[in-house]
DNA sequence: TTGAAAGCGCTAACAT
DNA sequence: ATGTTAGCGCTTTCAA
C-alpha cells in the first residue's frame, strides 16, 4: 500500500528527479550532448533545425528552467540591479523603485528591492548582499543624515563595487567626495523650494513656517536652505524663518502641526510641509483645530505624490518626478558605464498650484 | 607614461584581480587552504582561534564577499522569496510588498520584486524568472481576471513550481483548482462588501452604484458579490443593483463617476468604489460637478489606503490589513511548508467609518 | 586541525 | 555539426 502524496505522485511519471531537472536530462532525453543543448537554449550559435527542435521539444516536456546561478558562475554574473530604499510603501519612494524596475526591465536586466527603515546597519548588511547576488547596480534611494559615519560607509561601498566591476548610484542624496566612483542623480531642492516659497510670498505671506526640518539630511537641508534663500531675497530679516525640525513622515507632521497650534491662532499665515506627506498630517491638525486651508492658513507640499490632487483641499506643491528619477539612473549609469562615475545629474522641477493656496487673511497679515 | 585612470589605481595596491575578490585569494593570504576559510566563513565547523582570526583578517583586508551563486550552486539555493504584483505604486500592492519583504527579512530571507503591469504574458516571463532565480517562495499578489488561460497558467506555475520544491502563494486571488499545490492567502470580499453595503443600507440609502467593477477578476467579483446579498437581504429587487464596469484606478473612477453625474442630478444617492482609488476618482468628479459629499452624495471605498484619511471627505471604508496579508503569506508558507500546499486562508476586515457618508438627503430619498 | 579533491549546472574553448 | 572537457567559486566528504 502506497500513501499517494504529492511526493509519490511526483517520483511517478517522467521520472522526475527530486530537484530541478538539469541540462544533462534534457540532453539525453533529446538523444544529443549537454553542449549541443547548451547553444540550442542560448541561441547564439548555429545549430540545424532538426536537432534544434528535437531539443527544445525536450526542455519543453521536461519543462525545463536553466539554473540561473550556474549560469552567472561560468557567464560573469546576470544582469542584475539592486534597488534599496527606506521602505516602499512611501508614494515617493514607491514611484522611484518603479522607474528602476521599469527601465531596467526594459533592458532585460533583473531588480532586485531592499528595504533599510532608515537603518544605516541594515542599510550596510543589504548592500552586502547586493554584492553577493552579483548586483552590476547598486541604487541607493532617498536623503540620509550625512554624517561621517555616512561618508565613510558610501565611500566603502563606492570603492568596493567598483573594484568588482559594479556601479553604485546616489539617487536623492549627495556623494561625499566627487572623487568617489559614484554616480549621483538628483533633484536641485533648493532651487525647487526657493521657488515654492517665492510663490507662497508673491501670495502676501510673510511668516511661514517650514515644518519637517531634518537636520543632516541633505535633501531637507537644501529644502530649508531654498527657503531661507526665498526669505532673504524677499528683504525679510534671518529671524523670519521659522524651521521646525520634526522629520518627515504622515505622523511627524500632524503631531508638529497639533503643537504649534496648541496656542490658539497661530502667528504664522503659511506652513511650507517638508514633503507631500507631512503636509497630510498638517492639514488633518490644522482641520482638528477647527481652522481652514486656504482661509486661515496656507499650506505647501514637496514631491506632488499621486494623491496629493485629493488632500482637502488639493495640495499646492513641488512636482518632482520620482519615477524618472528612477529610470534615469539606471538610463545614466548604463549608457556609459565609465562616464557615469563621479557624474552628477540633476533633474527638473515645477510647482504645481491647487487649492491651498491664498492670500493671508486681512486681519493677519504682516 | 600612465594614465591615472581608476582601472590603472585599482591593477596597482592589493594586486587587486580585475574581478571580485575570490575564496582563494583569502586563503593564499592567510597562509590556509580554502578549505579552512570556507570553514570559518560558514562558521558551521570548529576552527581553533588563531586560524580563524588569520583568516578573518585577511577576508578583512581583501573585502571578500562570497560569491552567492557559487554558493548556491553546491548548497542547494539560497533562502528567497519572489514578489510578483501588477504595480508598486498602488498604495495597496505596496503595503504587501512591504509585509513580505519585512517578515522574509526577519527571517534571514532576500526578496525579489517582479512587476507586470497586469500583462499575463509579462506574468509568465517573471514566474520563469524567478524559477530560474530559485526562488524558493513566488507569491502572486492581487486579483486577475480568471479565465481558462488563466486557470491552465496557474496550474502550470503550481506543478512546475512544486516539482523543483518550490512553493506557490496566491494573495488575494483564487486557486482555480483546491487540488494544486498552492497556498492561498486573501481576504474575505463577500462579507467585507456585504457589510459596507449594509452600512450605506442602515444610514437610509437605497440607490446605491457599485462603481469599479471588473467582470472575471475574482477579488471584484466576490465584492459585487457581497454588494447584491446585502441589497436582496434588506429586500431589495436585484433591479436595485447597478454595477458600473469601469474598472479599477483613479482615473477610471474619475471618468466614470463624471459619466453619471453628467446628466444632472443622478438617482443615485450613494456610491461603492471597487477600492480606495477609484473612489479618490470619484470624489474629485463629485467635487467638480458641483455637488457635496456626504450632503448630495455618500461615497465609500476599499481597502483603507493611508492617505484614505485625507481625502475630502475623509473616506469611509473596509480596512483590508494589506502588510499583514504579505506577512502572513510567508509566514504560512514558511511555517509549515508540506500542509501549505492546497490550504486556504482568510484574513478579516472591518469597517473604519469616516465622513463620507450621511443620509441622502431628504428630496432624493427613495 | 587541516588539506586535497570531487563535484554543483552550466558555458566556451577545443576536438573531431 | 556535435561531442569532450576544463573550469566558474564554493562546500563538503575523505584523508592525513
Amino acid at each position: 500500500m502506497v500513501a499517494d502524496t504529492y511526493a509519490a505522485r511526483r517520483a511517478g511519471s517522467e521520472m522526475a528527479a527530486k530537484g530541478r531537472v538539469t541540462i544533462r536530462e534534457v540532453a539525453e532525453r533529446a538523444g544529443v550532448s549537454v553542449a549541443t543543448v547548451s547553444r540550442v537554449l542560448s541561441g547564439n550559435y548555429p545549430v540545424p533545425p532538426a536537432t534544434r527542435t528535437r531539443v527544445m521539444r525536450a526542455a519543453q516536456a521536461l519543462d525545463y528552467v536553466a539554473n540561473a546561478h550556474a549560469r552567472a558562475l561560468v557567464g560573469g554574473g546576470r544582469k542584475m540591479v539592486a534597488v534599496v530604499l527606506r521602505q516602499v510603501t512611501s508614494p515617493f519612494y514607491a514611484q522611484v523603485a518603479e522607474g528602476v524596475e521599469a527601465e531596467a526591465a526594459a533592458r532585460g536586466w533583473l531588480c532586485l528591492v531592499g528595504t533599510t527603515g532608515g537603518d544605516p546597519q541594515r542599510e550596510l548588511e543589504i548592500v552586502q548582499l547586493m554584492r553577493e547576488e552579483g548586483a552590476r547596480l547598486v541604487i541607493l534611494v532617498g536623503g540620509v543624515v550625512e554624517d561621517d559615519a555616512y561618508r565613510e560607509r558610501v565611500a566603502h561601498y563606492a570603492q568596493a563595487l567598483d573594484s568588482s566591476g559594479a556601479r553604485l548610484v546616489l539617487c536623492g542624496r549627495q556623494a561625499p567626495d566627487p572623487d568617489i566612483p559614484a554616480l549621483v542623480v538628483e533633484f536641485d531642492n533648493e532651487a525647487g523650494a526657493h521657488a515654492l516659497t517665492g510663490h507662497l510670498l508673491s501670495a502676501g505671506h510673510r511668516r511661514i513656517v517650514f515644518l519637517g526640518g531634518l537636520p543632516g539630511n541633505t535633501a531637507l537641508d537644501a529644502r530649508v536652505a531654498g527657503y531661507r534663500a526665498a526669505l532673504a531675497q524677499h528683504g525679510l530679516p534671518p529671524e523670519a524663518a521659522q524651521v521646525v525640525d520634526c522629520g518627515l513622515g504622515r505622523a511627524a507632521g500632524h503631531r508638529a502641526m497639533a503643537e504649534l497650534l496648541d496656542g490658539g491662532t497661530p502667528e504664522f499665515t503659511a506652513v511650507f510641509a517638508g514633503d507631500d506627506m507631512v503636509a497630510a498630517g498638517a492639514l488633518r491638525a490644522i482641520a482638528e483645530a477647527g481652522l481652514r486651508v486656504p482661509d486661515d492658513i496656507s499650506v505647501v507640499g514637496y514631491n506632488d505624490i499621486p494623491l496629493a490632487e485629493d488632500f482637502n483641499p488639493p495640495l499646492t506643491t513641488v512636482r518632482t518626478p520620482a519615477e524618472e528619477l528612477g529610470r534615469a539612473a539606471v538610463r545614466i549609469a548604463l549608457r556609459d558605464p565609465e562616464h557615469a562615475a563621479g557624474a552628477h545629474h540633476v533633474l527638473g522641477t515645477h510647482i504645481v498650484v491647487r487649492d491651498s493656496v491664498a492670500a493671508p487673511p486681512p486681519g493677519r497679515a504682516r
